[in-house]
DNA sequence: CTCTCCTATAATTTCGAAAATATTTGTAAT
DNA sequence: ATTACAAATATTTTCGAAATTATAGGAGAG
């Protein structure tokens, strides 16, 4: 339990916990969420847990059928590629405003988050995998190049898609975690994708990004392949 | 009262008709919405209220502060220009993929869409205006055009960014519906844009409707600084 | 044996009172 | 007069029982 949470509402606190446990694969895509169930999971009554519910709706990590309760959203291959579709051009669009409106100490923050990134990467080659260090400064990272954009509404949609996603790349994080090659692969390219944005040199960073984005849809295609997650 | 809603919860009904009324400017921007209030005013209890605001808390059209409710969610001049830049984006994006994979009987859609669209836009300027046909076919030819996609999530964020846009419209109808030379402008723009898109003549269709949303914003632009609703 | 309809059970949805919190009002001290 | 503090009031938030609706199980007719 963090410190900061002390006046934070009850429907506040379910909806990060399952917003959570849905994006972590906690919850299986498709499962019934049952409320007697949440309610005990959670200790929580129905007034939050519906409000939290709803908001996920609305977020599309949930689904519901009036009259018959709501269910963990399935995934599926055509979703995955719809999803990155449409990812990748709002994320395109947000790197090309950040890097045309981007001032000195966005610059600064770029360099610096993905030096503290960089290090936690490093440290995984050498097996010092830390999940959640290494998601939290991975989000940090992402969003700190994209943040200079000055458009609360791309940001509030790359929000929603990039969680979307993440439940896509839990299916391959492992693949992740224990490959060093494709660790190394992955700085590198994180490396010119830096480069490229504090040069301002806006074609080759959008280009990155896109290649960088392709072989992920790529690896968790091979991956859902194998697991039995997703026809 | 239709004659479909009769197994709808609550809460549905009470999303629709807030979402409805939030929209239609029933509700000031920026304004408070109580709990008792809506509670009289709806008809229905705490929960399906909490559910159906929550709901459009996460689709941006109502704020929430906790411990201190809930209210509707401001309008201002930057969100404006914001909402549109990312609104054409994505328009463009679903409009250019409906053009590329829409199949014949999806021609014929947009043929007959606009065929009643136009009908009832002719008939507005001879002052026979029906506001709730005029929104509802409007709605139904602007959503056929990009129907094609095939892409859940396009058309998904496009419904969002159309209903935040749909309050912006609202401050300059009136203009709209008196201004017959504005009415025949209209006409002829979107008889433009049926043509290019039936022809496939993507980026002619791409062009026009760049063209007619630039022209939008301005009149909205206008219509505000006109009016106090905001500053 | 299969299908339909009815009953029993289980789940969702809603209500309104109770708890928790914010806001306002009033009082006293500086 | 102004600030600080405290009581009173208003509002939001939560709980759990009651109402509504779906689902499963079982009896009877064809």
């Amino acid at each position: 339990m963090t410190i900061e949470q002390k006046k934070q509402t009850k429907a506040a606190k379910v909806l990060d916990s399952l917003r959570h446990d849905i994006i972590s694969g906690h919850f299986q895509p498709g499962q019934k969420l049952q409320m007697e169930d949440l309610k005990s999971q959670y200790n929580v009554g129905y007034s939050p847990l519906r409000e939290a519910l709803s908001r996920l709706v609305s977020y599309g990590l949930v689904c519901m059928k009036e009259q018959c309760g709501f269910s963990v959203a399935p995934l599926s291959m055509e979703e995955l590629h719809d999803l990155y579709m449409v990812r990748i051009h709002i994320e395109i669009q947000a790197l090309e405003l950040s890097i045309q409106n981007g001032d000195d100490d966005w610059e600064a923050d770029v360099t610096a988050t993905w030096f503290k990134y960089k290090k936690c990467l490093n440290q995984a080659i050498n097996n010092h995998i830390d999940p959640s260090s290494w998601d939290k400064l991975q989000k940090e990272f992402r969003f700190t190049l994209i943040k200079a954009c000055q458009s609360p509404w791309l940001l509030k949609i790359r929000d929603m898609l990039n969680d979307q996603a993440l439940r896509y790349r839990f299916i391959c994080l492992n693949s992740y975690y224990r490959n060093k090659k494709v660790l190394n692969e992955f700085i590198k390219e994180n490396e010119n994708l830096v480069s490229a944005v504090l040069s301002r040199n806006t074609k080759t960073a959008v280009k990155l990004t896109q290649i960088s984005w392709e072989s992920s849809v790529k690896l968790i295609t091979d991956a859902m392949q194998k697991n039995v997650i997703a026809k």
